[in-house]
Order: structure tokens, then sequence, then C-alpha cells
RNA sequence: GCGCCGGUAGCUCAGUUGGAUAGAGCAUCAGGCUUCGAACCUGAGGGUCGGGGGUUCGAGUCCCUCCCGGCGUGCCA
């Protein structure tokens, strides 16, 4: 609706530029859905950015462009100056009412659009090493990185999810440590700590912990899960691990069962990977040192102190990175610089990363390297998220790390259910903080909760339809209803907010924020559930046959788009609650 | 210290390249069920948009400055 106006007033706008003499090119043609409904369906302001350079009033230049616009092809029932020199511009009511039909044929294509001109996309997402469970920062990560996702493949990109992982380095090592430690210790053997780990200065191990003799490392992971792990390593191996160093057969069984759980917990939560890549990879085939010879090659790789360093100031950046660290371990930069080339490499167009905050002070170097190894770093981009809070009975629920005390992804959806989970990680816009309101999640009357408040909605227009069943009333096809038959202004207002739908979509993946559905599903559930609700003044299904037919094709309308949205969003969409 | 992100109603937050009288949910208060779903709906109160300065026809939005909060600033990931 809104691009066929605005294609409308372009023509009217180069007729007047040509007029004037003005050869320049025309300015962009920007519509916006004024706040006060008196303003119209769309109001532009076009003729108070011309009025310089056209050296006339605003109120002149928007006589004219009103002139020259007519009724847009039958598209407008008015259009006025107001103020000092906005045009407020009014749809007619056929042009809304032919609308609904046309969305009833789209289907699950309303919306849909090629903005994304079947670019190759990577989103790279959640990439939690096998650590632990997935904390309430990884869920928002997840839900974010797949709505993206999904999206970006509505608007026309081909979208690849991925999950990056390390399965070398020192984290692995502690996670193996740390349940080498529990093991020995539910063997009542917690006082022999490998001679190896005492000597390591970085890994020191102490000899107790809240009070009690257990061998543990000073960083280990202190959760409970470390010592199930343990468990089932007793149960299959008993004692013959004993001599078995923590890197090996612990950290390589920790690694998979903790894998195996988080695969998991996403699942639960509606997300699947379609590529998982791995660190090590980039070592077995030799892409690490590939990296460091290009760069070197270039003049931005040099030693010093016994380190290898990324010459970052040279490329513009505050100050140096180090590598390789002087005990010969490259540090985690220089993977991810590997990494990343590797996604243009493997023909990605356009690779977006969501991070968290705590770590986007990363992000520039990698792409500046990326952009010295021949890519055009425009094309990698990064959505940051800030961190999650839990706030329960009026109180922000405490949580740590390091003492394993943070709620898991696992732990929320037991309480709220997918759904909710999704929709309330989903609701800010990323780089806010996001305070997810325990109890409203938890509301199990549902009348408050917005997750359910647009579910409903959902659900209601299927009540409807068994309601029409019952009464033998058909439900009507595209055609075969008279739309001008919806001429309340209430419904008049439900179909411009669908015919907002595809604007919406096109905005939230081009800026990158999937919330922008969240809030417009909230307002069309609105909108809907009223007017559903007020039966006493328009009951869809009436002894008006025609009517009743209009208002059904406006119920499979409805429906139609807010399936979209929920599923643009990852909810599924009951058709009874 | 420096960098990034945030500061909008009691609380949690939207606010579309700068547009007209700043919105929603929750909470509070007052109402409404012989009704296609009351798991709902109607209405009300509630604001110096953190403070100050600037840019212009117009600023919650852009610039400068200060204050507050989070994160980062490692040869940790």
């Amino acid at each position: 609706m809104k691009e066929d106006l605005v294609k409308e007033i372009g023509r009217a706008l180069a007729g007047l530029l040509e007029e004037s003499g003005d050869s320049a090119p025309a300015p962009e043609v920007s519509l916006e859905v004024p706040r006060q409904p008196e303003h119209g369906d769309f109001a532009c302001s076009l003729a108070m950015g011309l009025a310089k350079r056209l050296g006339k009033p605003p109120r002149a230049i928007a006589e004219d462009l009103i002139t020259r616009l007519g009724d847009a092809g039958g598209l407008l029932v008015s259009a006025e100056i107001a103020g000092p020199g906005f045009i407020n511009l009014r749809i007619a009511p056929a042009a809304w009412q032919k609308l609904v039909g046309t969305i009833i044929d789209a289907g699950g294509e309303y919306g849909r659009s090629q903005i994304g001109e079947g670019e190759k996309l990577q989103v790279e997402f959640v990439s939690a090493n096998p650590t632990g469970p997935l904390s309430t920062g990884h869920g928002r990560q997840a839900i974010l990185g797949d709505c993206l996702a999904r999206l970006l493949a509505k608007v026309g990109f081909e979208v690849t999810r991925e999950y990056y992982f390390n399965d070398g380095g020192r984290q692995m090592r502690v996670l193996g440590d740390s349940v080498k430690a529990r093991y020995l210790e539910e063997l009542g053997r917690a006082a022999a700590p490998p001679p190896e780990a005492m000597a390591d200065p970085e890994h020191a191990w102490r000899d107790e912990i809240d009070g009690l003799p257990v061998a543990f490392p000073t960083d280990g992971y202190q959760g409970d899960y470390i010592r199930e792990i343990a468990r089932e390593l007793i149960e299959s191996h008993s004692e013959g691990l004993v001599d078995e160093p923590g890197d090996g057969h612990f950290r390589e069984f920790a690694h998979k069962e903790i894998f195996k759980d988080i695969e998991a917990t996403l699942v639960s939560i509606g997300i699947h990977f379609d590529v998982h890549f791995n660190e090590k990879s980039l070592y077995d085939e030799g892409k690490i040192d590939e990296v460091i010879a290009d760069l070197r090659a270039q003049d931005l790789i040099f030693e010093s102190e016994g380190a290898v360093w990324l010459a970052s100031i040279k490329m513009g950046l505050d100050r140096d990175r180090v590598v390789i660290k002087s005990s010969g371990e490259p540090t985690y930069l220089l993977p991810d610089i590997a990494y990343h080339r590797e996604k243009f490499r493997r023909g990605f167009d356009r690779v977006v990363d969501v991070q968290g905050a705590d770590h986007i002070e990363q992000f520039p170097f990698v792409r500046r390297a990326v952009g010295a190894l021949g890519f055009d770093e425009e094309r990698l981009e990064l959505v940051m998220h800030q961190f999650v809070t839990i706030t329960s009975g009026g109180e922000k629920v405490k949580q740590s790390t390091r003492r394993a005390t943070f709620v898991t992804v696992d732990e929320l959806v037991k309480d709220v259910g997918k759904d909710v989970f999704r929709f309330f990680m989903i609701e800010r816009k990323p780089e806010g903080h996001l305070d997810f309101d325990l109890d409203l999640a938890k509301d199990q009357n549902w009348r408050k909760n917005p997750a359910y408040y647009v579910q409903y909605a959902h659900a209601r227009t299927h009540g409807i339809e068994r309601r029409a069943q019952e009464e033998g009333v058909p439900m009507p096809s595209s055609t075969s209803f008279d739309p001008t038959r919806l001429e309340l202004p209430e419904e008049i207002e439900l179909v411009r907010k669908l015919g907002a739908f595809p604007e919406m979509v096109e905005r939230a993946a081009q800026e990158r924020e999937p919330h922008h559905v969240a809030y417009y599903l909230r307002e069309l559930a609105g909108l809907w559930n009223p007017y559903i609700q007020d039966g006493s003044r328009h009951r869809v299904i009436s002894e008006d046959e025609s009517l009743s037919a209009a208002r059904l094709g406006l119920v499979l309308a409805v429906r139609n788009v807010l399936a979209e949205g929920l599923d643009l969003l990852g909810l599924t969409a009951p058709e009874r609650m």
C-alpha cells in the first residue's frame, strides 16, 4: 500500500522538479504514519525539505505536489496541506478493503520481499563453548540470532545458521581437570591432585573448597553438572581412569556430554543450526599458519617481547594485539580472524555475528584483519546485545557465572515454556538490557502475559471459524466476499495495521531488530481482541450473509498476519488455548 | 582515565533517514459477562524524554558538555 503511494508521489515530484528546471537527483520520498488519526493514513514532509532547494514556500510546493498527484490512481480519497507544509494523505476505503483479499491470497508469502536479492548470508550465534549449560545470556542470543535468521530469510536472503565452538585451548583443559577432580573426589581420592597440575602456575590447585578437603582447580567449573559427569564416568569405568590425565578422556567425555545437553536445550526452544564449525579444524587445515603468513606478507605482523603481534595500530585501531603468546600458544584473536576469513572464502556474501556485549571489543580487530586479507569489511556485521537480568518479586535474581549459580535456559524454559521464553527474550531491542520479568512470564492466569495475549488473538480466529461451522456458515475464499462491507472505523483500522506488516518486516530485517515484530504483534492483537470482543456492536456471524462473509474474510486476513508474525518469532500459533 | 551501550509514566520498555498534541504493557483506580472465547473489554490518573547548551521552520531523535548505571579496556575466551 505504502509502496504504491510512494511510487505515485515520486512521479508527481519528478514532474515538479522538471518544470522547475532542477536536474539534481530527486530526494527519496518517505511517508510516515501520523500519530493523530485526523492527519490521515500517511503524512509526507517532502515539501518542507524542498523549500530551500526550490526557493519557494513549503505550502506552495505542497500545493503543487497535490495537484500533480491527483487521486494517485484511485488510491487516495483526499490530500491536504497541513501545518507548515505537511501533506496529509488519506487512502480510499476501497483500497484498504481490497487489501483483505490480497492478504488472504498471499498466505505465507505475505510480507515476503526480495531486498536480500538472494545473497548468501550467514548468521553466527550462540557459539558457546561446551563447558556448561546455556545461561540466560546465551538464551537471549539464541533467540535473537534465530529470529534474525527467520527475518532475513523472509526478505530474500539465503540464510545459514552457524555455531562456532572452541574445542581446543585452555577452557577445555580446565573442564577436563574439573571433571577429573570431581571423579577423584567421588572415589574418595580427593587429596591427590595430579602432579602436572601442581606444576602449572597458571593453573594452581588448592587444598580445600567451601571448607572441604577437596582438590579442585582454582578456576575450575563448579557447577553440579561436573559432578554428574564424573559419576557417569565412575559408572562406566569404575576406578579405571585414575591415572588418565584430565586433558584426555575426561575432557573428551565432558565435552561430548555437555554439548549433547546444549543441543537438547536449543532444540527445546526451537533452534537448529545448519553448520557447526569447530576451531580445531582451522588448526588441522593449516588456516592459522596461513593467516599469519598472509598478514606478515603485508607487514601487519611483528615480534616483540617474545610474542607475535598484530599491527592493528597500523590498520587504524587504537592498539596492537598479541596473536601468539610467548608460550607459543595462539590467543583467541588469531583463530577468530582465520575463522572469519573462511566464512567469506566459503562463499558467504554477508556475515552477521551475534555477540554479547562482553566481547564486542574483539570485533573491530577481526573485522579490520579480514579487510586486510582482501574481503569487504562492510559485509561483516555485528549485532551486539546486552545481558539479561531476571526479576522476581520485585527483586533481581542474583547470578554468578563463577559460582555456577546462574539461571539456565533449561530452568527458565521449564518454568515458562518455549513460547513465552522466546517472546520475552526477543521483546527488547538488542543493544538494551533485558529484564526478564519472571513473575509476568510465569503468570498462570495468562491474561496479562503478552505472549499469550498474541497467541490468544490467533486462537480466537479459529474460535470464530469453529462457531461458523456450527452455524453452517461457510468460510469465504479471497474473492467470494464483498470487502466494501467492512466499513466500520475499527475494521479499516485493522486493515491498515495488516497493511503495515510488510514494511515492519522489511525494517526489522534491515535494521537487524527483530523486536519490532513482537511490538507489531502486540499492537495488532491489541486491535483485534477488542474488536472481536465487542460482539454487541458488530458480530462476525449474523443474519446478514454478505456482511458475515466479509467479516470472516477479515478473520482470515488477521489470522494470516498473526500466524506469519508468530512464525517470524518462532512461536506456535495455536488454534485453541 | 579511555571506549562501547543504556537513562522516556510508579515498574518494564517502544518511539520508523529530525515532523504536528511523546505511546504500550504491568501496577493503581472506576466500570462492564442471558455475548462468535470475560483467558476478555471500556475508561481514568500518571511525563521538566537524566541536567545544561547548541544546530533549524521543527529535537526524545543530530552536535557539544556534564551526571548516573552496565560492559569492556589481559600474552583470559
